[in-house]
DNA sequence: GGTTAGCATGCGAGTTACGCATGAGTGATG
DNA sequence: CATCACTCATGCGTAACTCGCATGCTAACC
């Protein structure tokens, strides 16, 4: 059944004569009254009385112009959708992100995105990399903001990686710590520093780091949220590493320094999508705006590491 | 758009795959392909990604997804709704019935209606005949149980008409009166009666008749409500003609007489629809319960008239 | 009673949709 | 690493459909 049939069905009851529709769709006479007759042959009921002077819906096209009427309304409705998704005014895009990138880079991206498409519902959900990769593969996310770890190299093959910037890392002091203002730093000066350690990659960065550089940190105090041990560094009782990413979300009363390249190699950081297939129309779009937050948090951590 | 490819949509949708939805649907794959090609054309957009093993639908294939199943639902419906209507099991009837009509032809007819066809919904109008005429017209109503009235004849010509029974007329009298149980009466021997009449066409069968017998009635008393005539026939107050189709809703305390049929003339009662047009399915059921209830009626008006 | 309005239909042309066969790309398998 | 298996896309020829045009027919209107 063609859906034109279903209008020429509508404007013939509107009107109440096929020539009068004929007119007003651009059609011929001929072809409203062969569309009509394929349409009562398709339901197999006679819909218009044929009078003298137009024709008149009979109880069976009374009852099918009520759902020919809904049928053509939803199918308005889904080309305003379609076109909606297309035009950032509607539909949904489901962002993941790694934590520390909810500190300032996703935040910003998504300000920014809203502010210019605020019809498209956004959602985040914070989460390590692993389950980001896990959840973009089931589908339940669109676009996952995540980063590289030496130890866990994500399968490039069945994702479109899109890199955004460079996470480097800087180390946390107490205000009151000698190196305090001393620019760069080798991780080999803090050989005989106490450490704050959380869990998971971080510590397995910093001890592949020290064992590279040739100590093993002395490792007294764990704290697993950022919080604890901001105050720990904060109290003088230790120092900890501090992802660029992060640098903003340090309270004030602890010193960062940034730390040199050669010693902690920075993590890429890429907004990741699932490979060969179509990104929604607001995914490609909130990638902008994640590069530029990127740049923006970028510049922010180089100018902090010059200092 | 033809509804095939939203149909096709759906199950490739469901699949998962072109090949499992064409061996579902009896299509080959080709088929499949090029239906999905063409809806993606009228669409705009792109509804599934093509991978190595089926396809994977797009956030716009998503999108429409929801929308072709409810359109495709409706349509169901619509088929549904259409099937009711033709065996009789939904869509509605409304009947127009003149006002004696409704003592005991009518009533019976839709209870015997109703018991048959429980789903289809029945509505009763009250009405004299011109109205209900101009209310078929109008398309308020699919039947009319109308009379013919000789003053008024109606346009034959745009109306079907069934022909259900003739009504012939009955005197009225007080169960004192020295005229009851003297078989069928002549009008003449009422010429001295004191009449009880109410408004309208009733009142012209009477005065049209009685001139015709050769006196002018004594008219008293007029009521126009049924139970009032009635009171004052019970009360002795005076004689009045009664439709043989009201015989069965007189009180018991009223005898009724049969008058010659050559002294008031019987008024034909038909089922009226409009001429041309397609009658809905139940209205034609209707009108055989109609039959019968009008041949149970005259039975028992016949066997009243020969006590 | 002629004219007009309106729907149905035969006809030819253009378009569309189908099945068949084939090609290209990717994952599974030995 | 080569081969096979599976999936979707596409060229081709045929069949069906739909269109406009012209015409026929019926009933209302002047």
């Amino acid at each position: 059944m063609d859906t034109a049939w279903l209008e020429v069905f509508r404007e013939v009851a509107r009107r109440g004569s096929f020539t009068a529709a004929a007119k007003a769709m651009g059609y011929t006479q001929s072809a409203i009254s062969r569309q009509v007759s394929s349409l009562e042959s398709a339901t197999d009921a006679l819909l218009f009385d044929r009078l003298p002077r137009g024709v008149r819906l009979t109880a069976e096209g009374h009852c099918l112009l009520g759902h020919a009427e809904a049928v053509l309304d939803r199918l308005g409705t889904a080309r305003t959708d379609l076109a909606a998704l297309r035009d950032l005014v509607g539909g949904r895009l489901r962002i993941g992100a790694f934590p520390t990138a909810d500190a300032a880079l996703v935040p910003r991206a998504i300000a920014a995105f809203q502010h210019a498409h605020a019809k498209v519902a956004l959602s985040l959900v914070e989460g390590l990399t692993p389950n980001q990769l896990a959840q973009l593969h089931s589908g339940d996310i669109d676009l996952a903001v995540v980063s590289t770890a030496p130890s866990r190299p994500f399968d490039t093959a069945s994702l479109d990686l899109h890199h955004l910037l460079d996470d480097t890392m800087f180390v946390a002091l107490p205000p009151t710590h000698p190196l305090v203002g001393h620019g760069v730093l080798r991780l080999a000066q803090l050989a005989e520093e106490r450490w704050v350690a959380g869990r998971g990659r971080v510590d397995d960065t910093l001890l592949a780091a020290s064992m590279r550089a040739g100590f093993r940190p002395r490792i007294e105090l764990i704290a697993a949220e950022w919080i604890a041990k901001q105050g720990l560094v904060a109290a003088g009782l230790g120092i900890t590493l501090v992802p660029s990413l992060a640098v903003d979300a340090t309270r004030p009363d602890i010193a960062l320094a940034p730390l040199h390249r050669d010693d902690v190699p920075a993590r890429a950081v890429y907004a990741a999508t699932l490979g060969g297939l179509t990104k929604p129309p607001a995914g490609t779009a909130f990638l902008e705006f994640l590069d530029a937050a990127a740049a923006e948090v970028a510049d922010e951590i180089a100018s902090r590491a010059n200092n």
